[in-house]
Order: C-alpha cells, then structure tokens, then sequence
DNA sequence: TCATCCCTGTGG
DNA sequence: CCACAGGGATGA
C-alpha cells in the first residue's frame, strides 16, 4: 500500500505527536513481530522521526526503531482505548499511542544501531544520476524502477504513474531511454509524488491506506488500476501487463 | 533475473 | 471459487 507519499504524510503527521515525547511501552500483539521493547531499554525519549526509503525510524538516543509498512501496514494516532482489529504493535505514549495494523502481516520492526538498508538515492532528491545509473541495465524501466536498491521510494502506483506522465513505455529496457526522455522521467518522477503528497496519498476503494488521522489520501492516479478505461489523454483502452511480478498499466499509444 | 513465498482480505 | 493486492527477501 504505502510508497514514499503515504510514508511521508505518515512520518510528517506522527512529528508533532511523538518528537520529543517519552514512548512509555511497547506493547507487541502479534508473535511474528520480534519483542523489540527490551532493545529499546524504555522509557525513552523520541529523538525524532524520519523517512528512509520507505521505512519509518524512530530515532532514540541510543537505537532506531525501523517499521516497514510492506503492502498493507499503516500507522495510526489514537488517544482512545479500544484495540482496531488487526493491530499488530502499540507504542505508548503518556498522552496517545502509536498503533501499527497491518491486516496482511506482512509488515517488519525491527531495532537497530543505525540506519543502513540498500537504499539507492531517495526518489524526491535529485535524480540526476539517472542518466549514467540507467545505462547500465537492460531491465524494463518499471522494474528498475520498483528497485529500491536503484532509486528509494516509488512503488508499483507512482512507477506506473511517472512512465505515463513521461510518455515512456514500462517495458523498455532502462538503457534504451535517450536524454530527451530521461529529462522527462526525473521531472515526472518528481511532479506524480510531489501531486499525491500534496493529496496525502492514495487511498483505493478498500480504504487500506489512511493517514494517521483517520484521513483517506485524494491522489486519483491516472492510469494504475484503469485497465480497459480511456487514457486521459487520448482515450485509447488502458492496458495491463505483468512486469516483474507486478500488475503494470499503462497507455499503448502515449507510452512507447 | 526469475519464480516463489510471506499473509490476509476483497472483489469479480 | 480464483485472481489479485500500495512490498520485498530468498533461493534456484
């Protein structure tokens, strides 16, 4: 569910409620999730909070705790009492906690030193090293793009996404892509996330993504999840394929 | 570089 | 019932 959009209006929205606040407990409800609390040696202050790729870290004075939030996970503020279902991990707060529901259970915590996962350069920063980094893989553009070793952020929407604002098919290999059109995917990459952050995100019909307010994202992508609708733009059938696994849509006829 | 797996839920 | 799902680690 969650790419760099949905992660970032999560961290950004957490901020105000966690940094500089004790985290009291921890409470783990689900086995699959390691007992992280004794790691942490709580209480102990948030530091902060940031964005890694797609991970969240909240940062302590001597460790981090890292969620990733996988297809289904989402962080949520609560200052009530009850237990939503599927709640998977709690941090308390003397004035709210923090709840991690993740239906599919496919999400991860873990506690570390220090923040080091093989992320490439962050999809928001500046794409500039596309150009030579692109050259060296025959990979389809949207497979190399969904490679958070190459670029860290995007996810199967926002890559669909950006290749149909640039007009590039998402099965050409990455090294095929001539100057011209890697100007207009750095520039797509950036206006399609800089768009759903600007939204707060993405929320399909089964509403699994919510800000941690309880607030659904208004980002209406364009081509992701329209097979067999007009394109936007010209009106031809959109198409689905597989690439690498993943469902990709895309415009046969603005996309080549 | 690919399929497979991890899980559960939803929609056709 | 089967297909598919905003992600990624793993092993062949």
């Amino acid at each position: 569910m969650p790419e760099l959009p949905e992660v970032e209006i999560t961290v950004r929205t957490l901020r105000p409620k966690v940094e500089g606040k004790e985290l009291r407990a921890l409470r783990v409800l689900d086995p699959k999730i390691p007992q992280v609390s004794p790691l942490l040696g709580l209480p102990a202050k948030v530091d902060g909070i940031f964005r890694g790729g797609k991970h969240i870290v909240f940062a302590f004075p001597k460790k981090l705790l890292v969620i990733h939030l996988r297809m289904s996970g989402r962080l949520a503020w609560d200052e009530g009492e009850s237990v939503p279902k599927h709640t998977r991990l709690i941090l308390e707060f003397p004035h709210g906690r923090v709840l991690f529901i993740d239906p599919r259970r496919l999400g991860t915590v873990e506690v570390m030193e220090e923040f080091s996962k093989e992320l490439g350069p962050d999809a928001l920063g500046d794409l500039s090293f596309l150009e030579e980094a692109l050259r060296e893989s025959k990979a389809p553009i949207k497979v190399w793009l969904l490679d958070q070793r190459n670029i860290a952020g995007l996810g199967n929407i926002y890559a669909a996404e950006a290749l149909f604002l640039a007009g590039i098919d998402p099965r050409r290999p990455a090294s095929s892509l001539g100057p011209a059109e890697i100007a207009r995917l750095k520039q797509a990459i950036h206006q399609v996330l800089n768009e759903a952050l600007a939204a707060m995100g993405t929320t399909l019909s089964d509403n699994a993504y919510l800000t941690p307010a309880g607030e659904i994202g208004d980002y209406q992508p364009r081509v992701y999840g329209k097979e067999g609708l007009p394109c936007p733009t010209c009106g031809t059938p959109i198409e689905r394929v597989e690439l690498g696994g993943r469902g990709t849509y895309f415009c046969p006829r603005c996309q080549r």
